[in-house]
DNA sequence: ATGTTGACGCTTGTCGGACAAGTGGATAGG
DNA sequence: CCTATCCACTTGTCCGACAAGCGTCAACAT
């Protein structure tokens, strides 16, 4: 059949790759949770038989790929997955990505902005079905706040943010909650870049109020059309 | 207000970090297109005022990234964005990602299962008004490969993604192109990883068939209803 | 004249040692 | 018993050196 994986084969592997695989294959085989401690570099370059300069090269790719984090004076751990290390890589690609947009600026943004429509649009549904009287309040509590902000005429993103991560937490989805958080972040940090009017608080607030409301009211289709209507 | 953005702060930014974002603002600021070369290591170890060590440091970060890309003997370039470089991590991040489930070690494929089966059924009806019937041919000829593969006893991985790529193709949103084809990876390596029992190929086909027969007959609904179950 | 081969310079890859900077615990002093 | 200091250990950074791979160009052979 179509074996045709011979896509990029190192055949002499480098040897920064080869350690950065072995640390990779250590964590994974000994089932470390994060945190735990791994050998130090020196001993990690005996053991291999490689520099302490080829271990700390494969422990830097491992760091920015959030799988390790090296603290000075210390040692080097294993981190707690998040896709944060991810983020600025993404928003860092998605600002022109392909060759032919060069004059539309702003298409990443529009896409990861359908993105997040289709999946909030999408879950709000099982969202109000899961959602308790507490979580209903907790995002009273928030618009509330996003009311006194605009009201200073002051913006208010860790709200907005918080707003959509506690609107769809009771899901017990955590890949989808990271999920909307990068992409939060990335329509977040791109707009912000790129089109700097952001727009009118009020209205913001308003728009976060009237979802609260429909979901008050168990409004399902309401629920959809505001959220719709928000993006 | 609430600037509470202090999340990881770094007061004395370490010297290989601080290369780091050079090379990235060297890239972003210069708009250097995907292949251009960068100013070798010792070249830039001068021009920063530090050693090559922390340059290649800071590289070999941005090379685990997707952002450069270092040939032996002849440079360090920028490279292509993609995903790919990030997918190994987050299959790796995923086998088994907070503590307080190690008794289901399926549950991060059914979180990637339902975003997957959000984003697809809340695109389909989009993917369907953008269909041509030039697409219509193309998804077609994949179920048949699939049906020739299914009745040999065969599987067909590269099908199945083709086909979900091709599906939504039309809606030029590469954005959610890449993330449905890293989801779709992250689902087949981690099924693979667990539950080596895959479905009947046949029914498989199957599945797909009656979705492209919806998409022939313009029955959105239907559409809809054919991928919801496929999940 | 043309094709081949070899040397050379440039690049990244790897090594070893050295010192600075930061952390945490042991230890001596109050 | 509490406190301050010292010390072993770790990561961070630097320097110099050599190996390995690549491209160019000149010298050579045909």
């Amino acid at each position: 059949m179509s074996e045709k994986l011979i896509t990029t084969l190192r055949r002499p592997k480098l040897l920064h790759e080869s350690v950065q695989e072995s640390l990779k294959a250590y964590i994974a085989e000994n089932g470390l949770e994060p945190g735990t401690a791994l050998p130090a570099e020196g001993d990690l370059a005996l053991q291999l038989g490689v520099s302490r300069g080829s271990v700390r090269e494969a422990i830097r790719a491992l760091e920015s790929l959030g799988i390790v984090e090296s603290r000075r004076g210390i040692g080097v751990f294993v981190a707690a997955f998040s896709f944060a290390p991810l983020l600025d890589n993404l928003v860092f690609g998605l600002r022109e990505s392909p060759f032919d947009t060069g004059r539309d600026p702003g298409r990443e943004v529009a896409e990861v902005l359908q993105i997040r429509r289709v999946l909030e649009v999408g879950l709000v549904a099982e969202a109000l079905q899961a959602a308790t009287p507490d979580d209903i309040d907790a995002l009273r509590a928030i618009t509330d706040r996003m009311r006194a902000s605009a009201l200073k005429g002051e913006s208010f993103a860790a709200e907005d943010q918080l707003f959509h991560q506690t609107l769809f937490r009771k899901l017990g989805n955590v890949t989808l909650l990271q999920l909307l958080d990068v992409f939060w972040m990335a329509f977040f940090k791109a707009s912000h870049d790129i089109t700097l009017a952001n727009n009118d608080p009020m209205a913001t607030w308003r728009d976060h109020d009237a979802i609260v409301d429909a979901l008050a009211a168990g409004d399902i289709d309401g629920l959809r059309t505001r959220l719709d209507l928000h993006y």
